[in-house]
DNA sequence: ACGGCTAGTAAACATGCGTATACTCAAGTC
DNA sequence: GACTTGAGTATACGCATGTTTACTAGCCGT
């Protein structure tokens, strides 16, 4: 009994270091970037378990993503204060990746086709849909839309210029941005 | 003489095969997704003809972005009607992936390190800095540097989730964004 | 007619990948 | 204490990639 909660904890031990591995890595430099050997070395476990554990690197990959919560603190609260939040959430990541490794991830990876489908479905179900029931109200679908676009452009732009720290007139900035974007 | 035309003409024409036949899959489908050995064939040439011509695949697409030219036409006019003008270059994209081949591969494969570099400079000089000199006044990078990520953005969003026909709203939606992208 | 030049070819090379196999070895059961 | 179980290991497999190496063939000037 207890022989066997050693021997369990020890699997999950290992699986959990390979997915915490996974997790830093792939949302650090993306799916394709990311080699299961280097996931292996980080997480220190042989290459094979990944295999064992997660089946493949995709089946890792979206082991990664399921663990992950959505940001919808971002999106709840009053509807007012919102392109706020979101300006403020977006300045966020033109300092720096954001540090939901889901949403590193995702802002990468979405092109490889092993991942695109699950990608797609996380952006769908854990942004662009929650953005858009807090919206309410016509061409809520567009609006959200829009609104992710943003958010998208932002990380690919921190990603290919680097980092850029924000002042408070690109908030106000991206505040008035946002506001645009979600505009009935 | 003209026989030396004709062998010249040969190399040439094969070269540019090769450079029509990148162009048309670099845009398609991005850096990372196109081997050498689809442009050959799509190209009609051999494999080896790419790396004699071309020295490395990195080098067949640095060729294929010097031979773009920038779409500064979008920027030129008047400041007043900048906006609309991004605003429908904008939905355009929505719509389908850009006309110039050298802003598909740039929406894309910015991330494999080997192009990462010569993508950059591509997005700066072409996109970013005469944005920011057509715009000129007070914080004209950071100004350019939003509206560049809105571009950004949309082309990655469509990348996702598909094409969408842009309505006359959202084409109104998107002046709105790109007038607060550049106000001062 | 011939000899050299060169565009074009076919095939291999080296490498890195994800994945699968066969094994080791410690721990648990009886 | 032999036997079983299963986590962990080392290694190889198959494949696709970018790149390079000889080789072929045709056109040129002489």
């Amino acid at each position: 009994m207890s022989a066997q909660v050693t021997r369990l904890r020890g699997r999950e031990a290992t699986r959990e270091r390979i997915l915490r591995a996974a997790r830093t890595l792939f949302g650090e430099h993306g799916y394709e970037q990311v080699t299961v050997r280097m996931i292996a070395a980080a997480a220190d476990a042989n290459i094979a378990l990944v295999g064992r554990y997660f089946g493949s690197k995709a089946g890792l990959f979206g082991a990664v993503l399921e663990g992950e919560p959505t940001i919808s603190a971002v999106f709840g609260g009053d509807s007012e204060g919102l392109p706020r939040r979101l300006a403020e959430y977006a300045a966020e990541r033109m300092r720096h990746p954001p540090d939901s490794p889901i949403l590193r991830a995702l802002e990468r990876s979405a092109q490889h086709p092993e991942v695109a489908e699950i990608a797609r479905e996380r952006l769908v179900g854990a942004v662009l849909q929650p953005l858009e029931a807090q919206l309410g109200g016509r061409d809520a679908h567009a609006r959200a839309r829009m609104a992710t676009a943003v958010f998208l452009g932002i990380g690919a732009l921190r990603r290919r210029l680097g980092p850029e720290e924000p002042t408070p007139a690109d908030v106000d900035r991206l505040t008035a941005v946002f506001e645009a974007c979600l505009a009935e």
